[in-house]
DNA sequence: TTGAAAGCGCTACCAT
DNA sequence: ATGGTAGCGCTTTCAA
């Protein structure tokens, strides 16, 4: 910036209004600064800038997701960069893969770096460990999982109500014996879906049958030799309701395989690009991912431009998509 | 970091040197620092520590993808982002979605924002406006498609040989009209792959029939009805190579709707989760995902640790994924 | 409309 | 083993 402000003979300081496209710079000294910067190659440091900031802005924002290569978390952070380019921000985006302790390590991380504000689908129990930043002012919006121990903006979907709309719709249909595939039992929105496919038995007045519910899974790989077990039980499911979309691709692998895909109904969590060229295509419970992502950047931007009310709470209904392995017969 | 220093009773170097730690400190000063960067809720900057270090580093690497929500872009970012965290490196990500001028401002963007090296799958035709930024010695690795205009490591997947591999296939399995579904023709993996599917032909001495190859196709919408008015025709195909994923999937709904998935044979360019599910599951050429973002990593760090020896070219050969969908009889 | 000087938070360098 | 001082590249403040 010295050598531009040498080259066109003037100082840094109008250097610096030209930069940043300020008032009170003549035309002809602009046009003498814009070539100068033009011939030096010269070009701005944004993290120097920052640092003399009175506001301190680094126009980067950070995004902790479940993994960026699963189709829901990648869908949240597409929505999320569409509406930060808007603004000029950049997204610095990780994957947390269920792992705690990641958390703490790049929630740190991205507060070293300054950003100015963090979304984040939580994988710790509780968040008490950002009562600090959040009370010096720090945006966070947390995402498909709600904050525990302190309080934050959230969008999540209502989990609860989706599983009992996918499993009433299996009850619905007459299945009487249907099995449940379940996230890590310490994830609350797994929690919460477990609770849906309860509540939907008890108002069906249909027992439960503990054996029928397997939860802690991790993956595909789990889903599918879960579900395989379930097959070989004496008197096996003629339905399931899978609360995650790799549990349902685990799922329909097992089914495939026994060829039972048209015998067993299959309701999945969390719609996923081609379920709808399976055969029978996949019924599913979608939570819309560009609607939350937008929901999240709003909330997220709004905090960052001085937007200070209370916390808000936004909850997305669900919505079943039927398509056709729900709607198999027992 | 004054306060630390002034709580922990120690200059500020002092502090520097615990907070980087960087030997020549005693135990005892040690914990006392901690203790006063416990007390305070200090958290080191980054940016100001980047701004005064020697070697300027950010910890911070770009990478341009075309859309992060694409299963081969979000695989390629989650490799990346697996070795940077190694070195602990944090990613920016953006998606290009075939826009040159997008390329062209967040390349600037990331410059601005100092970041120690450059991913990106190009979508611009010659990338020439980087020649400054190289010369001077800026790590970039170009993946999917190599520079054009300037030279620079890159990391691509032999397009021809898997064209013709996928097309040679459906040769030999008797098929005498197999049409073509392209990408963007400005694409240079798009020309490859057209390439690679014309040398089948011709090695096999098999006319080619324009009326069956259709290019400038942005996505599955497009490939879907460009796939109905191939069907259409008095001679319709027997047989479809779509040069990729997004391609594939427009094909297979056309056909699915014309109840002919079984009767039209189809190889997709580009493997995507789930591919195995379909009916008849689809054969692929696959590029190995993982592979070359562990390829990219490799490059990009050594760059960054001081590799300055001639731009290196990886080549990584796709290969056949024999499913079904490939091996339908004309 | 333009500029000079101070200082953002930190590390390099040299001294003790 | 520890500290003082200069200065990274920029913006702020105030003066001209």
């Amino acid at each position: 910036m010295r050598d531009v402000a040498a080259l066109a003979g003037v100082s840094l300081k109008t250097v610096s209004r030209v930069v940043n496209n300020e008032a009170g710079v003549s035309t002809d000294v602009r046009t003498r600064v814009e070539r100068a910067i033009g011939q030096l190659g010269y070009q701005h440091n944004l993290a120097a800038s920052t640092l003399r900031r009175s506001d301190g802005r680094s126009n980067t924002v950070g995004v902790l997701l479940q993994d960026v290569s699963n189709s829901f978390s990648a869908g949240m952070l597409r929505a999320l960069e569409d509406a930060a380019r808007e603004r000029d921000v950049a997204i610095l985006a990780s994957s947390l893969d269920e792992e705690p302790d990641r958390e703490h390590s790049l929630v740190g991380s991205l507060i070293r770096r300054r950003v100015d504000g963090l979304v984040m689908m939580p994988t710790t129990q509780r968040q008490d460990y950002l009562a600090d930043e959040l009370r010096s002012g720090l945006p966070v919006v947390f995402v498909d999982r709600g904050p525990k121990g302190v309080d934050a903006d959230s969008v999540v979907v209502d989990n609860r109500a989706g599983a009992l709309l996918a499993t009433t719709h299996m009850l619905e249909h007459g299945h009487r014996r249907i099995a449940y595939l379940g996230d890590l039992n310490r994830i609350s929105t797994a929690a919460a879906r477990r609770a849906g496919y309860r509540q939907a038995h008890k108002d069906a007045g249909v027992p439960l049958d503990p054996a029928l519910e397997v939860g802690d899974l991790r993956g595909d790989t789990d889903a599918r030799e879960a579900m395989d077990r379930l097959l070989d039980l004496d008197d096996p499911p003629t339905a399931v309701f899978a609360a995650r979309n790799s549990l349902a691709i685990g799922a329909v692998q097992s089914l495939r395989a026994r060829g039972l895909a048209h015998r067993v109904a299959l309701v999945g969590f969390d719609d996923f690009p081609l379920a709808d060229l399976l055969d029978p295509p996949l019924t599913v419970v979608r939570q819309d991912v560009r609607r939350i992502g937008t929901e999240v950047a709003r909330l997220l931007f709004a905090r960052i431009d001085g937007d200070d009310a209370p916390p808000r709470h936004v909850v997305i209904e669900p919505v079943l998509v039927v398509r056709g392995s729900g709607e198999i017969a027992p």
